[in-house]
DNA sequence: AAATAACGTGACTGTGTAGTCATTCTTCGT
DNA sequence: ACGAAGAATGACTACACAGTCACGTTATTT
């Protein structure tokens, strides 16, 4: 998924084990960069925040930054990683849960499964989702990459899942990219307008009306 | 909607009646211009574009795009704004439909009326809509703003849509906003994924299973 | 065809930014 | 306690960009 050598520039022989004052300081300087980013990239978007502005929100020095990132592509890469790791493994358990399916219940057992692994990320990294979802449709290109890749990716393994239910008929669909795609777009757009507060709603109460949506959509 | 004071530099007295040499020159320079940028915003996304890019793809001098647009901001409104005024009068023309309907087959055929109403869009200024979603939500400052801007009217719209048929008990559905903006998700991730070239079927099949998925979804 | 004014040009200025590096400060091993 | 090595600093370089402007070009008017 990363393009690049190694994500970050910190690994090249680490002293002081894990413990040590060291090892804190560096922990502590890589998150106050990656929420400083974070914040700063809300705020203005990825691509017109600048190097100094983010050392400036991390309160250190511009040249600091360059000990711990590569360049603002690599701190982003950085920010979403952990999405991504919890995403694919979400994805991985349902695609577990559905080789096991065979009638419509487990099918929605497996979809569950999928709910239930995302909680972690919504819950513990709803800043990072936001950035997701604002620049999941850039180019391919520049320091927003990873994300477009990252979008990429969760289109993709979406298909591949309804793809799947269908072909052991265990859903059907006029087009399974079609479904996919129209719950992805459904999640993602309640997602973005939930976590941005222009939906005041309970979270569970806008999860079940959504659940209840994306079955209705799914079924027969 | 256009936080500016006029949108564009030019018609500030500008001589030469329409048609003569000076005005289809004007025009063309400004078709030039926006689509030059069109171009190179869908490739690299707005805030990496530069002015001396746009007027270099443009094949004219730097100075001349100041005397037909203030900013990048400007050029991005210029862009997107026959988008948004087709958008407008759809949803005009789709509530004028509700308020005239009384039973559900009403209702469907004021979403028809919108539906038709978007079809100009998407076969006159298919790219414009690919830019409109790759940048939809960005922050809303700087160049990308109108676009933002452009975003947050369609989901307002969408809820007021979906607010006065469900008020008029033309539609039944546990939470209004929630219906309506994932309907919009979907819509225009199917939009992304098609003008993308990542759904090769034929537009008429996806449009239908769209309508399908869509009713199947509103539907009380 | 001569005068006028918009149109078009590209060099120029000031500002801002990515990335580097010599130097100083802090932690670690002994 | 002290030397070695990592961590942090911010001035510095080289370049890129937004916006301007004095000048040359082309259309329009009379």
């Amino acid at each position: 998924m990363a393009s690049k050598e190694i994500l970050g520039r910190v690994p090249p022989e680490r002293p002081g084990q894990p413990g040590g004052k060291r090892d804190r300081n560096r922990r502590a300087r890589l998150a106050q960069l990656r929420e400083a980013g974070l914040r700063l990239f809300l705020a203005h978007g990825v691509e017109t925040v600048t190097i100094d502005d983010i050392a400036k929100e991390a309160g250190t020095a511009k040249g600091n930054f360059y000990r711990y990132f590569e360049d603002k592509e690599d701190l982003v890469a950085g920010i979403v990683q952990p999405a991504g790791e919890i995403l694919g493994e979400a994805f991985d358990r349902c695609l577990a849960a559905l080789e096991e399916a065979r009638d419509e219940r487990s099918l929605f057992g497996a979809y569950q499964t999928f709910a239930l692994g995302m909680l972690p990320l919504a819950l513990g990294h709803p800043d990072v989702v936001r950035l997701y979802l604002q620049e999941s449709r850039a180019p391919a290109e520049g320091a927003r990459a990873p994300i477009r890749a990252l979008a990429d990716d969760i289109r993709a393994r979406a298909v591949q899942l309804t793809r799947y239910a269908v072909e052991h008929d265990l859903l059907t669909v006029r087009d399974p990219r079609v479904s996919a795609l129209a719950v992805v777009g459904a999640v993602e757009q309640l997602a973005w307008s939930f976590l941005n507060g222009e939906l005041d709603a309970a979270p569970d109460e806008v999860a079940r009306t959504l659940i209840s949506l994306v079955l209705r959509g799914i079924r027969t």
